[in-house]
DNA sequence: ACAGAATCCGGCTTATAGATCAACTCACCT
DNA sequence: AGGTGAGTTGATCTATAAGCCGGATTCTGT
């Protein structure tokens, strides 16, 4: 599932999944999609069910008293919001207020949508457009040293 | 269970599991849930009642000489407050005065309730956009070099 | 020991946010 | 051109958060 396609979110903050993705997920078997913070970037994540549920659990079995690993199961478990198929196998997402203030995506507006194999990526037009040549973001980018049990995380 | 809700205090101090987690909760047939302090962070934590004993039997276990481990039993057991909810109705908690106070949280006032897999944290609704935005909060963190022992509980 | 006060706890009600359902329009393909 | 499927928008309905209220229980001070 890679690629990218142009929608728009609808004045209600709504997200619909592009049909050709819809179908592939479908076959395999997703019930469910989780859409969270991108830890990095002012974009969203979009994990169906399956690869949400190794990710977090290799997350949530980290010691949770260090900073740096505290801060990404905040951004990334506490962040997250849940949605499943609604019965006629269509796919809209409700994008909560937080969410969509994080990604700088406003309602009724044009968001790219990208297929990274396993998972998904949200980002607001311009801001992907401006990365894609190279320009700078408004939003800072997190730099950090990472722990050693945070690296083979594919988040 | 994850992603966050904003939910309220009410006017006596209460707070009410957020119903998406009531049935999960449930279906885990938990019947008991523990409050307790955060050690790091002017927030509390509530365990599911099989999370707590599995959390609160290892912390007990470990010898009680270091000084970091004692406060953290300190902490975190002499802080626990349990609730025993009944499955019909909203599943009240009443937050004691003094995790209240700890996590600066006023009666009928709004906080954000995070969830964090097999564990949530409350947290004052200011100091969370204030952690999410990077912001400094105004207790300080405790920093400290963890003994092994500790790393493998994730609190 | 008693009365008064404060706290605790469950039920009931209502406004609202979110989920569901339905319809329309546009683009592309035949 | 007509038809089909996808993207988008609108309308309705349900479930839930939160405020209110009354009763039960505990605490406190006299």
């Amino acid at each position: 599932m890679f690629g990218f396609t142009t929608i728009s979110i609808d004045a209600k903050g709504r997200l619909a999944i592009p049909a050709k993705y819809r179908d592939k997920l479908l076959f395999q078997n997703e019930d469910s999609i989780v859409v969270t913070r991108d830890p990095q970037y002012p974009a969203l994540k979009i994990y169906p069910g399956s690869i949400w549920n190794s990710i977090s659990s290799e997350l949530q079995s980290l010691q949770g008293l260090d900073p740096i690993v505290r801060n990404l199961q905040w951004t990334i478990l506490g962040n997250a919001s849940e949605s499943s198929f609604d019965p006629k196998g269509r796919m809209l997402i409700l994008l909560p207020l937080e969410l969509r203030e994080y990604a700088e995506i406003k309602k009724a507006e044009k968001v790219s949508f990208i297929g990274m194999g396993n998972k998904f990526e949200v980002w607001n037009h311009q801001n992907w457009e401006m990365r894609q040549t190279g320009g700078a973001l408004s939003t800072e980018i997190l730099e950090v040293v990472l722990p050693e049990s945070l690296k083979k995380i594919s988040f």
